[in-house]
DNA sequence: GGTTAAGCGGACCGTCGGTCCGCATGGATA
DNA sequence: TATCCATGCGGACCGACGGTCCGCTTAACC
């Protein structure tokens, strides 16, 4: 966006086209099933094509995923608490985890393949920079006495995707977002603002910070 | 071991050179540099001689952390407190924490390479199945209340090469391991003051899952 | 020395991510 | 509508990879 040049349109089309293929592919077989041959196949276009547009295999996982996540991305920095500003950060903490939750539970193998086309660059990737940024920032206002940076790369490090479907059984599909909201309780030390059903322990004794985010 | 034949002189040797050609070249180059046709090459043996012994590129590379984790396998089962038998849970989860922090830092590059090539099955590793089942059991016995499963997941979630390289400076090399500690404090709730006094309170918000994953 | 199963090596295979470059075309301009 | 060229296209091509296969060698036991 916001290039000296617009986008042509046939660019634009084969663009949707790509990424269109290649989350059929990821829904039809495993991770390691989506080729950018196959991909480019699929989606009838050259492979050249595909590699012009994301640049490389993980660039064109990075996408699909940024396209995914990209509502809780606007959320997050815009919206209505207690996703957005406003609540206390305790409370984003956890809607910020429960939203990324979701995301990852119904993206588990794209996950997967993310990673392992990543490899090393995982942690230079904008996408999770962003991530972590955010978290971190909560975690150091919720409790300023533990170490922000590494708490928050610890709770990004369970969104692995191979481990999501290791954890998942077939008939509770939410089992892992249950499971991080309650790490996330023990790390923060469990006061009140769970979910709106059994809020009724209300513990004060790490001061939460009042309301104030950024 | 304890196989029906034993293993002829000419494989054992090739094992060992195997083994210590893997080793040079991950010593000397990324995780990506070990290819098994290098490793051949440098161990002066044939492809289908690596293949034979270790199955597999994660195989090869399971089998040299195997090897350097026997140590700290051993101390865990049948070692002396705290790493071994009768210390409180507490302490051992601690010391086991800070003997796997020991080896990932020294084998950061081995360890992202291993994940890289496991990909999907790395759950199902067993040995990664085994510092599971001892990390879970601990955090059981230490914090009955949370799901020891998951945390066990999550604390070993963090062991990650790529992220270990990512967080550790070249001017403090130990710093990740101390990370973990902290972080592995605040989860079970950090006993500071004093030792088996612990100010906590012991909350029984059900977070019981069925302690099996699949 | 003879026998035989275990081990060996490297040619071979299919596939992958990624590059390259001659050609087609969208779309602004006149 | 005719011209023009930057942008984009596609698929042949590349080197490297993990893994297999099979004819030959050899260690170890009688």
């Amino acid at each position: 966006m916001a290039d000296g040049r617009a986008e042509r349109g046939d660019a634009a089309r084969n663009r949707v086209a790509v990424l269109r293929a290649t989350e059929r592919l990821l829904a039809q077989g495993g991770g390691d099933h989506v080729s950018i041959d196959r991909v480019a196949a699929l989606a009838g276009v050259g492979k050249g094509t595909v590699f012009r547009r994301f640049g490389s295999r993980a660039g064109l996982l990075q996408a699909l995923l940024e396209e995914r996540s990209k509502d809780l991305r606007e959320a997050v920095t815009g919206g209505p608490p207690p996703l957005g500003p406003g609540a206390p950060a305790r409370e984003r903490l956890l809607a910020f985890l429960d939203g990324l939750g979701s995301i990852a539970e119904g993206n588990a193998i794209l996950l997967a393949a993310h990673e392992q086309a990543c490899a090393e660059d995982k942690y230079d990737d904008p996408s999770y920079r962003s991530w972590h940024g955010h978290l971190s920032a909560l975690v150091a206002e919720a409790r300023p006495e533990l170490d922000a940076g590494f708490v928050a790369h610890a709770l990004l490090a369970v969104f692995d995707g191979a481990l999501i479907r290791h954890v998942t059984p077939p008939e509770d599909p939410r089992r892992f977002t249950r499971s991080v909201r309650s790490l996330a309780l023990a790390l923060l030390g469990d006061g009140a603002a769970g979910n709106g059903e059994d809020g009724r322990h209300l513990r004060a004794e790490v001061a939460a910070h009042a309301p104030e985010d950024r």
